[in-house]
DNA sequence: AACGTTGGCTAACATACTTAGCCTTTTCGC
DNA sequence: GCGAAAAGGCTAAGTATGTTAGCCAACGTT
């Protein structure tokens, strides 16, 4: 019985074209043994099981899109951050639809999951400085609503939730749009004090 | 041996309430059939089997939804329709987490959930009319930057996406006030004409 | 009351994950 | 080199689940 080489990487390697290739709902143990030529059983020499897989391939996510993201943001500011961080956000998504399914489903108590997505976050928080809106709460605020925006695209998109006859490309290139608009009137009291009729919403005198 | 009364209808309400409490991977036969004290083929004379009870759930989920999300728009306008729609989206999405899981997974060519799915895209565009943005590709263009921002958010929520110590619910009031704001300037040329560090595309000939 | 339909059931099978335990190969200390 | 230990393959067996096939009782209709 000739060895395989395999190792924890080269097994989610393996998960991650298969993910990729195939959908997050194709992921099996058996498909990957049979990949290897290998026994079903022989997987466990090298990863915990399909929980930890499953974990790996979360962490291997986080990582990845942290590293595409920070690559995106480095030496821009302003707009053309926020457009090089969105399209390689969506980018990833596309490259890597499986992966990204994993995303969110962390192994529990993961640190270096948690470390990883801190990693995205500060990526978010460095393209915040351009736009004056420092740590704190508004900061949090900015980065859920950049990271929702972000998710919620692409989730509908590898979904296929976007059927109508129109170009998913400009739709995203104006969803860019929206988020520099709101985070350029992030600070200022944009449609608080506009709140009376229900009907106004007002004149936005940018 | 008595009959347990069981109809399609029951059976996915049983469902509904399975994911619901207990999230989405909990959803299987086996243990509907021991909720309803029958054995597990007994189920088939109802349901088509597992696939067919998604698609089934992915339905009941853009209805209840799009029944939701209509009631919250009724009767406003503005600012106030979008707060209410997102609020009300929102809340589908705690009261029915397992549910919700399901409403971007339809059955492959499934007219119903086409209708359910239109019928909230209908009501996305009512609200927009209040900010005069009338059918066409920025209606599409803005229902599709609506949908990402709540199905993001309450998807990385439900995930337990937000760990940072910051109310979630402010958070979610800044992104209500961030999707004004963006609607708001939807027709302007917001962020159009600022195209001259040369990392834009620049390119919004929509 | 008979009959057909409906809705239960058991049996059997396929697929997948997991654990236990064996055995060969490789590695490493001496 | 050599021998022990570790590593990495294997088969076997058990559990859980989904699915199909076919049987039989309950129910409704006539």
């Amino acid at each position: 019985m000739p060895r395989a080489g395999l190792t924890p990487d080269v097994v989610v390697a393996a998960a991650v074209a298969l993910v990729d290739a195939e959908g997050a709902g194709a992921l099996t143990l058996a498909a990957l043994a049979k990949r290897f030529g290998v026994a079903l059983p022989s997987l466990y020499k090298h990863v915990g099981g399909l929980d930890d897989l499953h974990g790996r391939l979360a962490l291997v996510a986080a990582r990845d899109l942290g590293t595409a993201l920070r690559k995106a943001a480095t030496g821009r500011s302003g707009r053309a951050a926020v457009a090089a961080v969105a399209r390689a956000y969506r980018g990833y998504a596309q490259a890597h639809p499986g992966c990204y399914d994993y995303l969110l489903r962390p192994r529990p108590d993961d640190a270096e999951h948690a470390a990883a997505s801190q990693e995205i976050l500060d990526v978010l928080y460095a393209v915040f400085d351009g736009y004056s809106i420092r740590s704190g709460p508004p900061a949090v605020d900015a980065a859920r609503l950049v990271r929702s925006t972000l998710h919620g695209f692409v989730a509908l998109e590898n979904a296929g939730g976007f059927a109508m006859a129109r170009s998913v490309d400009r739709s995203f290139e104006k969803l860019v749009d929206a988020l520099d608009t709101a985070l350029s009137h992030w600070g200022g009291s944009t449609a608080r004090e506009r709140v009376k009729t229900g009907l106004e919403t007002g004149d936005p005198t940018s």
